[in-house]
DNA sequence: GCCGTTTTCGGCCCGACTGTTTTCAGTCG
């Protein structure tokens, strides 16, 4: 049982458990408790037989933890089952449903024996809703059309899907007569890497030429809702906008209310009832007194904290950190000084070796690695061994085509089925950086994963591992392995991990980035560009990375390209000819290091053996 | 169901909007 599993049957009991009109503060406790195990990187698998491991989580008690053990050793739990069985199974469903909660569908259930979105779909055709007590034409209007638009898989769109439209509606909005701010807020400021819906604040005075401009945006197709203050669309990709006009006395508080988490406002707000205030979107205030409310910095620092960035707020232990003054300075996209990870039309990549160098030096870096894709990937038209060597002189070539940034001769070369790498030795010697990346038999079960993972790291060629749980957000579950124990070894070795800036990858998640850092696991950000436009994904790496709470320090790419030199993996490839390259450019690696470190370098491992 | 210098009971965040209602319940964020 994975956390993600766990978490789903918290969340399931907490919908099933409101449709059986528990208690309110019951079911929050079950939703958070799947929140929080959701959020959780070390497997809970691995703690539920330590004492007193499971309590230690926030919102877990007594009750909760033997829960977690139960669905942990029968994969349920008895309340689980029980519960369920007074409902059926759809209407679970039913109440993702916009406009229907527990209670419409309660009484859609006990009136119609409505149990399923198709059965619903009728009556609301048949206009059997409106009779409903609490239902009316409008409400059943609005469900036909949430059932015919909005099909149950179109739920959250990526962060990367999103970014230019919302950007282009905070700038159309920016330019209306009167606006004096505008800020895009929710789970988008918090950089999640996917986003539920779209929340813009407005600061001005009036709010009816913001409004009329917004839901007369092209891009709408559906005006949900319009009042004073509020407005909310949907837009022809699906997304749901909405758009609040705040004052700016209250611009700080409504800005720190929109961007959440719930759980981080929930945390604030008990943290100022404590103090006998009161916080909410219009202020921090003591009765009538206002307090604090202009802006975030204002309110945080009432409040006896640092401001907190938004990617952090996840009600985590950023607020502790924020009351003593300890939280991270995140990595900035400004920090990083190479992109490690790139094709060119050399494999599968779109664009020249020489556009690709340049346009990654004009971006503002001053090295980068090319790694096209190794032989077995045959369709990237990927390297073998000849190719590799070919490919010597074509960066040679490059290096004096380009001047003003060092390249780096990569290859992201595949990890196959046992672990071995898909390069004979001759050639991984020839290359400065060498990228391990998971391809194809990614369904295999966590322990021959694992065992696979931990053998390609093994492998003295090694510098990073590419993409290291190969998901595609939304389409290809993450392959399954000990995450723990690989990056455990992948820090013994010297191995860095990569976060993929790839927006439908970030991979690693900010969740394992984080188990990464607690593993003492260097990482780098990259892009995995397959072309000049996508090295701006960088971003989409940093947020995850930020996210996790990542410094400077933990992402190698941010150093200076001497000192990068000397922290990458050691002793890992056979050393580069001494001679200078007959550019005078001094080789990557092997002229700086000492002679005795090619002589010390690790036995073969097993896998390289074999070959 | 969790939690605790207000501790083993009794709290637990709160406002806007909608659609229904004729003063407010339900939903949403």
């Amino acid at each position: 049982m994975t956390n993600p599993e766990i978490a789903r049957i918290f969340e399931r009991l907490a919908t099933l458990l409101e449709l059986d009109e528990a208690n309110p503060f019951r079911v929050r406790a079950y939703r958070e408790a799947a929140r929080v195990v959701a959020s959780e990187g070390r497997p809970l698998e691995a703690k539920v037989d330590e004492e007193g491991a499971l309590e230690a989580l926030p919102g877990i008690g007594k009750d909760l933890a033997q829960k977690i053990r139960d669905i942990v050793h029968t994969g349920t739990t008895d309340m689980y089952e029980q519960v369920r069985k007074k409902f059926p199974p759809g209407l679970i469903e039913l109440t993702e449903v916009q406009g229907l909660g527990p209670k419409r569908v309660r009484t859609l259930w006990k009136t119609l024996d409505i149990k399923s979105r198709a059965e619903l779909e009728k009556a609301a055709k048949a206009e059997l809703l409106r009779q409903l007590p609490g239902f009316g034409e409008k409400l059943e209007q609005k469900i036909l059309k949430t059932l015919e638009h909005a099909p149950p898989e179109l739920g959250r769109m990526l962060l990367g899907g999103a970014w230019a439209v919302a950007t282009e509606i905070a700038e159309r909005l920016q330019r209306v007569r009167g606006v004096e701010k505008v800020e895009l807020a929710g789970s988008f400021r918090r950089r999640r890497e996917s986003i539920g819906d779209l929340d813009v604040l407005v600061q001005c005075h009036d709010s009816e030429p913001v409004m009329k401009a917004f839901t007369s945006h092209e891009s709408v197709a559906d005006v949900l809702g319009m009042g004073e203050t509020k407005s909310s669309v949907k837009l022809r990709n699906g997304l749901q906008v909405d758009v609040r006009v705040v004052p700016a006395e209250s611009f700080g508080a409504a800005l720190l209310y929109f961007t959440g988490s719930k759980a981080h406002n929930i945390e604030l707000r008990r943290i100022a009832i404590e103090k006998g205030w009161s916080l909410n979107e219009y202020g921090l205030t003591k009765g009538e007194k206002t307090i604090a409310g202009r802006t975030e910095e204002e309110v945080y620092r009432a409040l006896g904290m640092a401001w907190i960035p938004p990617e952090l707020r996840e009600a985590g232990d950023e607020i502790e950190r924020a009351i003593a003054g300890t939280l991270p300075r995140l990595v900035e996209l400004e920090d990083l000084r190479a992109d490690l990870h790139m094709h060119t039309d050399r494999s599968d990549g779109r664009d020249t070796l020489e556009a690709m160098v340049r346009s990654v030096r004009d971006r503002g870096y001053t090295y980068c690695a090319i790694t096209e894709h190794s032989k077995s990937l045959a369709m990237t038209f990927g390297f073998d061994g000849a190719r590799v060597r070919q490919s010597v002189d074509e960066i040679a070539a490059v290096r004096r085509q380009v001047p003003g940034i060092e390249v780096l001769h990569g290859l992201e070369v595949d990890i196959l089925a046992d672990g071995a790498l898909d390069l004979d030795d001759d050639a991984l010697a020839l290359l400065d950086w060498v990228v391990i990346s998971l391809h194809s038999r990614l369904d295999q079960p966590a322990d021959v994963m694992t065992a696979r993972v931990l053998e390609a790291i093994e492998h003295p060629a090694a510098c990073v591992m590419g993409h290291p749980t190969a998901r595609l957000i939304g389409t290809r579950a993450p392959a399954q392995m000990d995450m723990g124990r690989v990056l455990a070894r992948a820090a013994e070795l010297g191995v860095a991990m990569e976060i993929n800036a790839q927006p439908d990858r970030t991979d690693l998640s900010d969740v394992n980035a984080r188990l990464a850092k607690a593993n003492g696991c260097a990482m780098t950000i990259s892009t995995d560009a397959h072309g000049v436009s996508q090295l701006d994904f960088m971003r989409y790496g940093v947020f995850a990375a930020r996210r996790a709470g990542l410094e400077k320090a933990d992402i190698l790419n941010t150093l200076p390209f001497e000192r990068f030199r000397k922290a990458i993996r050691k002793g890992a490839t056979p050393v580069r000819p001494t001679k200078p390259a007959s550019d005078g450019r001094k080789p990557v690696r092997g002229s700086g290091a000492p002679a005795a470190k090619a002589k010390t370098k690790p036995a073969k491992s097993r896998a390289a053996r074999k070959r």
